[in-house]
This record gives structure tokens, C-alpha cells and sequence, in this order.
DNA sequence: ATGCTCTTGCCACTACTTTGCAATAGAACC
DNA sequence: GGTTCTATTGCAAAGTAGTGGCAAGAGCAT
């Protein structure tokens, strides 16, 4: 783990702390988990998460990760992207949005100014992106490379 | 039903018979839905659909109606928004993409050239939207000025 | 009307997520 | 360090969404 991935668990745990929620081995795992993992897919599953603390030794619930999860979310540390029958989580700790390939799962970041004209439009009709804190983003819905010659 | 809603309808039933595919109760019930639905909220989840076929006295199952919209959806005749855990459902007989209150679900539509430059970042970074005719499209995941006054 | 085969109903099953409750473990305070 | 208060977790059970097999039934070309 490197200073950084340490520096935004740390973030994450004093976001928690100032929430009045307890800084716990089940959420350090979570936390550590996810701030790994931006270095490649950038998102876990639940279970991908669930197995990796087992992997690394931290004795935890699976319905204990889906409950830290929607508290990581609610408290606006976490963000999720809907891919196929799952939900993902990556953190949330610096302003991005997704492109995610429909077929296989894959994903990348978009960065905000790119987003910024469909964020705009959706403001446009009545949805709000950025007050509240809340959960919310862009998901480009599509095909990756390998996916498209794959299917022809 | 208006003439427009048939002719949609109608459009939709040539292409599944183009396919090779059987022009039956469930299919046609299915699509009179979405056409329907177009008016209101412009998607709906797998069961309203269900339930909206019943209280119309098309007897259908609730499987039957999830194969053909995956059908329908394979064909590109349909296309998903995911919202919170279910999956929602809307023709695609106009290219439009999707803002979504992520609280209450509620969605409005957004025309094309308003996410163009999302479709072409997420190119730039290797997911394609528009080839290979699949399911694809941009999400605007936000929260809806209802929701935003009510959580405060 | 006949026959071929696509579709559906029925039902069991998988995958994912949530919930209640008792036991456990943070952390503030002495 | 020990005590106490209560948030948090494990466990187990149930709920919700979606899938798959197979035999009976329904389209449609002829």
C-alpha cells in the first residue's frame, strides 16, 4: 500500500469519525480494499471486495461489506456504478465519472469537464448532479475494444 | 392507444419478425406497454410491466416477460436504464439518453447531441457507445428537486 | 388443415441484498 | 487500566431480482 492509498484511508476514517461512526477493522478493510483497487479496474463488486479481506486475513461478513458499503455511500466517500445484476463501488475522493463496457464490465474514469455539458443538460430537465453530496455521477454505458471484435 | 403508439408498436413487431421471431401475445402486450409508457415516466421496471399486463388481461408469466425484454433488448428494439437495484426498461426507437433521480427513480429524457461530448471521451478512453448496435447509452445519475427539498 | 419449431408456463434454482437480534468491541471517561 | 455506554458485527433467515430446463402449446409457411 502506498502513501497516498494510506493518506485517503486516513481521510476516509476521520469523514467517518466526524460522522460519529467507529473506526473499524471491517471498514479500514473496506476502505484499504477500495483505495487499491483505483490503481486498476478502479471499482470492486461486493463480493470482490468480501474476497480480498478474507484473502488478506480480515475476518469479516458479507453482509457486514454490503453494510458498510451503503454507509460509505450515504456519507458520499464511496460512489457506485450499476454493471449488469451488480453494483460496483470505487471511492469517491476525487471528482470523477465513468465509461463502463457493458459486455465484459470493464471500466474507466471520465474526468469532470469532459461530463460536463450532459451534467449541465440533466440539470436542464430537473435532475441535479452536484448539491447535496448525494450519491450521483455519468456512467457511459458501451463497448470496450476486445468486447467489440469478441461479438463480431 | 394512439395512432403513434400503434405505429411504434407496429415498427417494433416487423422488426422481430425480420429477426425470425414470432409475432405472439406476450410480445406484442410488452411493447403496447413501453409504447405506452413513452407518455409518463418513459421506462418501467420488469414488474409494472408484469403487473400492467395482468390488470390488462393479457395472462402472461413474470419469466416470460424478462425473456422478451432480453430479446427485445438484444434486438436494440428496447434499452435499460439500471435504477437502484431493478432495471428499468423504454423503447429505443429515438436515440435519447437518460437523467435519473437516483432517490426516487424518476427519469427525463436527454437528446443526443447533449452527451455528445461524453460519448466521444468515452471513446477517447476506449468504450464505444454507438457500433455494434448494442445496448449502450448515458446515465445521468442525480436527485430530482422533490427529492432534493425533501432530504433538505 | 398440417407440420415444424419457436414460445410459453411452470417450477425450481442461483445471485444479490436486507434485516432482526444477541454478542462483541470502540472510545470516552474516570 | 477499568468501566460504561452504545455502535457495530456475526449469524441466520428471509426477501427480491433474474435465470434455466422441459414439456405443452401457439405462430406461421405451406
Amino acid at each position: 500500500m502506498t502513501t497516498s492509498e494510506t493518506e485517503r484511508v486516513n481521510a476516509a476514517v476521520q469523514r467517518l469519525r466526524r460522522a460519529g461512526l467507529r473506526n473499524t477493522a471491517a471498514r479500514r478493510g473496506v476502505l484499504d480494499q477500495l483505495a487499491h483497487a483505483v490503481g486498476g479496474r478502479g471499482h470492486l463488486t461486493v463480493n470482490e471486495l468480501y474476497r480480498a479481506l478474507l484473502a488478506r486475513g480480515v475476518a469479516v461478513e458479507l453482509s457486514t461489506v454490503h453494510r458498510v458499503l451503503r454507509q460509505l455511500v450515504e456519507l458520499g466517500i464511496a460512489h457506485t456504478v450499476p454493471v449488469g445484476r451488480t453494483t460496483t463501488f470505487g471511492l469517491a475522493d476525487d471528482a470523477h465519472h465513468h465509461a463502463v463496457c457493458g459486455t465484459c464490465g470493464d471500466m474507466r474514469q471520465l474526468p469532470a469537464e469532459a461530463v460536463a455539458a450532459s451534467v449541465a443538460a440533466a440539470r436542464a430537465v430537473g435532475i441535479d448532479t452536484e448539491l447535496s453530496g448525494q450519491p450521483g455521477g455519468v456512467v457511459v454505458y458501451g463497448r470496450c475494444a476486445r468486447c467489440l471484435t469478441a461479438a463480431g
